[in-house]
RNA sequence: GGAGAAGUAGCGAAGUGGUCAUAACGCGCCGCACUCGAAAUGCGGUUGUCCGCAAGGGCACGUGGGUUCGAAUCCCACCUUCUCCGCCA
């Protein structure tokens, strides 16, 4: 969420953002409902003041031996009203935050204006695209053929998206987890195995309440809902506390299952592992200073990028176009791998920045020395990477004309040999 | 799920209707003094937030309501933690 203040005093450049991402919200509304805000609660606080005052004086009659009466008497009215007005305080407060909880991040200058993902812009390309010598088959047809990978039974058992992992199938979802959270470890994140469920509170933290609430799944009769990613866990970590800035910048990588109810895609990527209600991921999570939280974002979306080096999967880095770019995210990365059956890179990672828009809404914050002013953080995360699309890639661009699948070397030692099949 | 106890500053803790909330007292932490230096000792300082240019004022004692002229204090609901019992991996 956006500073109240920085709302109220930079009205253009609010609006201007609010353009750049096509978001229709009447900001002019907006700032007159906060202009009556503030007056109403000049006139309360101001009545509150003269009845503390009061008060006092009431404390002291009595402990005198005076008569109170008169004084006592004149306050009843004085009390009903401020309740009153505190009612309507309420209720405007309502109405604001209704409107300031759905306003989006600004975007940060390097991001490129655009209308939707179309005007993404490459960064950066890595590896070699595979020309294969025999018509290479899609993830789900590798994966049944090897017996690996059953999506008829998981229909049967759950229902659509949702996929049984079995045999080597299981063990390669289980070597990639165990293999990025070591590479990561190794480069300094403290891994975190979080719940995969989170309250209320914490899904508003991180941005996925109020407005996406169609896209997580609730636990019936519960505050919980199960985590869309380990972001959401992780980054509420530190909510409503205070670190110490030597500490930052912290980082952490967690593994964690995902759920999305993918609200609105029905009909997109049925078939495979692409997009699924349930799907395992690492996480990378950072902590930063504000001055440091750009350069952060490059390497955290390096760490990211060395995993798919690492696994010699041909991918490109993309800039999110303003269009394109989530609620929260000031700036976001995503690393798309190529998937031969696709004939094109797929989303397998998102690096983003969010400043201070998630710390604010989750009252994170730092202070740089004794008795300096709290300041908020800047937090980040990055997947490091989604589990499944990495089988995925990895099923597409190492399967071998006789339908066996090569271990890229560095996995070989998770998973002990060098071939499925 | 049942019974009991407790939630006040970084920690422990006092306060049981009004001059006790910038919150006693203790520990910790920071500064100063003493010292060659340290320990010990002494003195001082140590919550956050909102409105306001400022002066000044408001709010917060787990959370939300209620009673009252006035609530940390009384009442109700909820949350969390601890102890015991039940159940369970």
């Amino acid at each position: 969420m956006l500073d109240l203040k920085f709302i109220r005093t930079n009205p253009e450049i609010v609006k201007e953002a609010l353009a750049k991402r096509h978001a229709a919200i009447d900001l002019d509304l907006f700032l007159r409902q906060e202009e009556k805000r503030r007056q109403l609660l000049f006139q309360v606080e101001n009545y509150k003041a003269e009845r503390n005052k009061t008060s006092e004086e009431v404390a002291k009659l009595k402990k005198s031996g005076g008569n109170a009466e008169d004084l006592i008497n004149s306050m009843r009215n004085l009390g009903a009203k401020i309740k009153e007005l505190e009612q309507d305080l309420a209720e405007l407060d309502k109405q604001i935050q209704e409107v300031l909880y759905t306003i989006p991040n600004i975007p940060h200058s390097s991001v490129p204006v655009g209308k939707d993902e179309n005007d993404n812009l490459e960064v950066r390309k890595w590896g070699k695209v595979r020309e294969f010598t025999f018509d290479p088959l899609p993830h789900y047809e590798l994966g049944k053929r090897l017996d690996i990978l059953d999506f008829g039974r998981a229909g049967k058992v759950t229902g659509a998206r949702f996929t049984f992992y079995k045999g080597l199938g299981a063990k390669l979802e289980r070597a990639l987890i165990n293999f990025m959270l070591d590479r990561h470890c190794k480069k300094g994140y403290t891994e975190i195995f979080p719940p995969f469920m989170v309250n209320t509170q914490s899904m508003f933290g991180t941005g996925q309440l109020p407005k996406f609430e169609q896209d997580a799944f609730k636990v019936e009769n519960t505050d919980y809902y199960l985590i869309p990613t380990a972001e959401v866990p992780v980054t509420n970590l530190f909510r409503d506390e205070i670190l110490e800035a030597e500490k930052l910048p912290l980082a952490f990588c967690a593994y964690s299952a995902c759920f999305r109810a993918e609200a609105g895609t029905a009909g997109r990527d049925t078939r495979g592992l692409i997009r699924q209600h349930q799907f395992n991921k690492v996480e990378l999570v950072k902590f930063s200073l504000p001055e440091h939280s750009y350069q952060e974002l490059e390497s955290l979306t390096a760490d990211a990028e060395a995993i798919l080096q690492e696994l010699e999967l041909p991918y490109r880095v993309v800039v999110l176009s303003s269009g394109d770019l989530g609620f929260s995210s000031a700036k976001t990365y995503d690393l798309e791998v190529w998937l031969p059956s696709f004939n094109t890179y797929r989303e397998i990672s998102s690096c983003s920045n969010f400043e201070d828009f998630q710390a604010r809404r989750a009252n994170i914050r730092f202070r740089r020395g004794p008795k300096e002013k709290p300041e908020y953080v800047h937090t980040l995360n990055g997947s490091g990477l989604a589990i499944g699309r990495t089988v995925a890639a990895i099923l597409e661009n190492y399967q071998q004309e006789d339908g066996r699948i090569k271990i890229p070397q560095a996995l070989q030692p998770y998973m002990g040999l060098e071939y499925i099949g």
